[in-house]
DNA sequence: ATCATCGATTCAAACGTTTGAAAATTAGAT
DNA sequence: ATCTAATTTTCAAACGTTTGAATCGATGAT
C-alpha cells in the first residue's frame, strides 16, 4: 500500500505512517546515541510500525551519507580451486566478527576478469582488498588505482612487498625441506619431482626447500625425475598433466620409490597415472603432495602432505586489513610479509620404501610394457 | 591533491579540474544520451582528466539516484560444498553478460548466518535473489519479508514451489532410478544402499527412484543393507559417516557386490571404509555416488555417479531472474519447477558383478574379522 | 510574569550521482 | 540588427539516509 516508487519501504513511508519525522524514525531505528532523548514509547511505536512495513535500511542512502561501507572486497583467483575455500572461511569469519561484509569476486583464473572486479570494487567503495592468489598478476595497473584511492590491500598466496603490499604465505621453502625430510625419513633414495609451473610463484621456493634437504641428506635427484608442470589454466588440469607425467616417468624406465609433488592435485593425478600402470600406492610408491586440500583428505588412499594454515591465514588477512582501516589513511604501515609455517600430514599416501629396489623396478616394468 | 573527504576522486574534483560543470563531467563519463551533444574536444578533455585522477563512480551514489543497483544476491548454503561451484559459475558466467553483479554469501551451512545474510542482501537492495541449498530453511519469516519489497527469487536444488518459489533441481527420482539400472545392468543383486539424511530433500526422490527400479527388476531389497545417514553438519561430515557405515555393514554380515551411495563425498566415504577392511574396488564391491562433484573425479579409483547438470542449473537461474527482474514488479509470473536431466556418468568405481558371489562373501568374511 | 532548563522532536544540509528543464552561446535566416 | 533555431552547457531537484543545530513545550526557579 504504502509503495513508494522504488517499490522499497523507505523511513518516509514509517514517518508517514507513524506521524512522527524522518530524523525521529532514522534516529530511533538506526538506534543512533540521540534515540536515548526519544521517549520510550514513540520508540516503540516507531519499531512496531517499521516491522510490520517489512522496513530495511538502504545501505547505498545510508553508505553515502555515513560515508563508510563497511565493505572489504575479496578477489579471489578461482573459487573452483579446493585452496581458496578455507581461506575464504577465515577471512569470512574475522570480517563477520568486525561487522565488515566480504565482497567476494571469482576471477576464475582469467586476467581480463580480475581487472574488471578490481575496477568494480573500487567503485563500491570497498574499504579494503584482499587478493587471493599464488598468480602473477602485478603487471595490471589497477594496483596503482587502488593506492591512488588510498584502500588498504593484501595478498595471501604470494610475496608482494616488493610491490609495497603487505603479503601472507606459508613458507613454501620450510614447506618443500618438511616434504623431502619425510620422504627421506621413510627411507626413499629414488625420488621423483614434479615442480610447479613457473608462473606460480610457489614453485621456485618450494624447490629450494627441496633441492636443499636432498643436497643436505648427500643425496643426488635424478634430472630424468625432475620435472615442470606445464601451465595451468584451471584447478583441474594440474591433475591431467601429472596423470600424464606418471606414465612418462615409468616409460622413461628411470627407476623411483616415491613422488613429490607440487601440490595435492598434482598429487592425486600421479596417483592415478601410477595406478593405471598397474603401481599399487603406496606399497609400489608413495606419493605426497601439499596444501592439504579437502579431495587430499577424502581420498582413498589419502593423500600424505605437507598442510598450510589456509584458515588462519584468512584470519590473519582480515585482522590486518581492518587494522589498516582503523588506522586510517595517510599512516599506512609499511608493507610486511608473514610466512606461516608449513606442517607435515603423514597420511596414507607415502610408507617405508622397499627394502628391495630390485623386486620394485622389474615389476614396474612388467606392468607398465603392458600398459603405455 | 585533490582529495575530499571521502578519500575518493569525485565528479566536483573533476568540475573544478576541468573548468566544466558536474552535470557536464557526469555526462560525458556516464555515457549518458545527452553526451552526444556535447562537444568532442570537451568529452576528450573531460575523459583525460578523470583518467588522470583515477576516478571510478561511486557505485552507492549512482545507485541511489539511478534506482537501481544492478546487483543480484546469491545465497549458498556452504561454500566449501563442492556441490555449489559449479552453479556459481554458471549464474556467474550469465549474469556477467547481462551485467549484474552476483553478491555472493555464504551461510555456511548455518541457519542463523544464512537468514543475516538475508537481510543484508535486503538491504544492500539486490534486484533478484537466487537461493542455492538442498536444504531446509523454508521457516525462515524473513522470505515474506523478500516478498514484501518485491525482489525476485528463485532456489536451486530444492522444491520450494508449493512456498511459491520457483525452482530449479535435477530430477531426483530419475537420477536413482539411473542409478540403480547401472547397477543391475552389471548384474548385481546385492546392492546396499546409503539413502540421505531425513533433512535434506533430495534424499526421499532418490530412494524412490531406487526403490521403484528395484522393484521393476524384481530385485528385493535387504533392509539390513538400507541405512541412512546421520544429518551432516558440514559437507565432510558425509564422508565419515558412510567410512562408518561401511564398517557396520562388513559387520552385520549381509551380503553385497555393491554399494549405492547418496552422493559423492558418502561413495568416497564408503570407498575408504571398505579399503580399510581390505576390500578393493569396484574388484569386490562396485560403488557409485550421485552429483559429480570435483572429488569424484579425481580420485582413484574415480567414481561412478549421477552427473548433476550443475553449471547449466546455474545459468538457468541466472536467465529467469533476470527475465524477472526485466519484466518488472507487479508482473510475476506463477512460480515454475524445472527439472533437469541427470546423466550416468560410468567410471571405474562399478564393475560387472563377480560370478561367483560365494567367493565374495567368503573373502569378506575372512578380511572383515581381521579389522573390526 | 519572565527566564533559564530540560526533554522531545524537527529542520535542513549533506553524501555523489543523474536528469528533465532551463539557460547560455552560437549560427543561420531574414 | 533582430529573430529563430540549433548546439552546448548548466541549474536544481531528487534518491534515502544521517546528524549538528534549531525549535517547541513544559517544568521549575526567580
Amino acid at each position: 500500500m504504502s509503495q513508494r516508487k522504488s517499490g522499497h519501504v523507505t523511513l518516509l513511508d514509517i514517518a508517514r505512517a507513524s506521524g512522527f519525522s524522518v530524523s525521529t524514525v532514522s534516529i530511533v531505528l538506526s538506534e543512533a546515541p540521540l534515540s536515548q532523548n526519544v521517549a520510550a514509547t514513540t520508540r516503540e511505536h516507531i519499531r512496531t510500525i517499521a516491522q510490520k512495513l517489512g522496513y530495511h535500511p538502504d545501505a547505498y542512502a545510508r553508505s553515502l551519507r555515513r560515508r563508510s561501507t563497511q565493505t572489504i572486497g575479496i578477489l579471489a583467483f578461482d573459487l573452483s580451486d579446493p585452496y581458496c575455500i578455507p581461506i575464504m572461511r577465515g577471512i569470512q569469519e574475522s570480517l563477520l566478527d568486525s561487522g565488515y561484509l566480504p565482497l567476494v569476486m571469482d576471477a576464475q583464473t582469467q586476467r581480463k576478469l580480475f581487472d574488471s572486479y578490481l575496477h568494480i570494487v573500487l567503485e563500491r567503495r570497498v574499504e579494503g582488498v584482499i587478493v587471493i592468489a599464488s598468480w602473477v598478476f602485478e603487471e595490471t595497473n589497477l594496483l596503482a588505482d587502488i593506492k591512488k584511492n588510498h584502500v588498504p590491500i593484501l595478498i595471501v598466496g604470494r610475496d608482494l612487498t616488493a610491490r609495497g603490499i603487505s603479503s601472507i604465505l606459508v613458507d613454501n621453502q620450510a614447506g618443500g625441506a618438511l616434504a623431502m625430510r619425510h620422504l627421506l625419513d621413510l627411507g626413499h633414495k629414488q625420488i621423483s619431482v614434479i615442480r610447479g609451473p613457473q608462473e606460480m610463484c610457489d614453485s621456485e621456493p618450494r624447490w629450494a626447500g627441496i633441492r636443499q634437504t636432498a643436497a643436505q641428506a648427500g643425496l643426488e635427484l635424478d634430472p630424468r625425475l625432475i620435472i615442470e608442470l606445464p601451465g595451468q589454466v584451471n584447478p583441474a588440469s594440474g591433475f591431467e598433466s601429472a596423470r600424464r607425467i606418471a606414465h612418462q616417468m615409468l616409460a622413461s624406465g628411470a627407476p623411483f620409490t616415491a613422488v613429490l609433488a607440487f601440490d595435492d592435485l598434482t598429487a592425486l593425478g600421479v596417483v592415478r597415472g601410477l595406478s593405471e600402470a598397474g603401481l599399487s600406492i603406496p606399497g609400489d610408491c608413495s606419493v605426497m603432495g601439499f596444501d592439504d586440500v579437502l579431495p587430499a583428505e577424502i581420498a582413498t588412499p589419502a593423500v600424505t602432505t605437507i598442510r598450510q594454515p589456509l584458515k588462519e591465514m584468512g584470519l590473519e588477512a582480515a585482522q590486518r586489513v581492518v587494522q589498516a582501516i582503523k588506522r586510517g589513511p595517510g599512516k599506512e604501515e609499511k608493507p610486511r610479509l608473514h610466512l606461516t609455517d608449513p606442517e607435515l600430514v603423514a597420511r596414507m599416501s607415502t610408507a617405508e620404501a622397499p627394502a628391495n629396489a630390485g623386486r620394485q623396478r622389474k615389476r614396474r616394468e612388467r606392468l607398465t610394457g603392458a600398459v603405455l
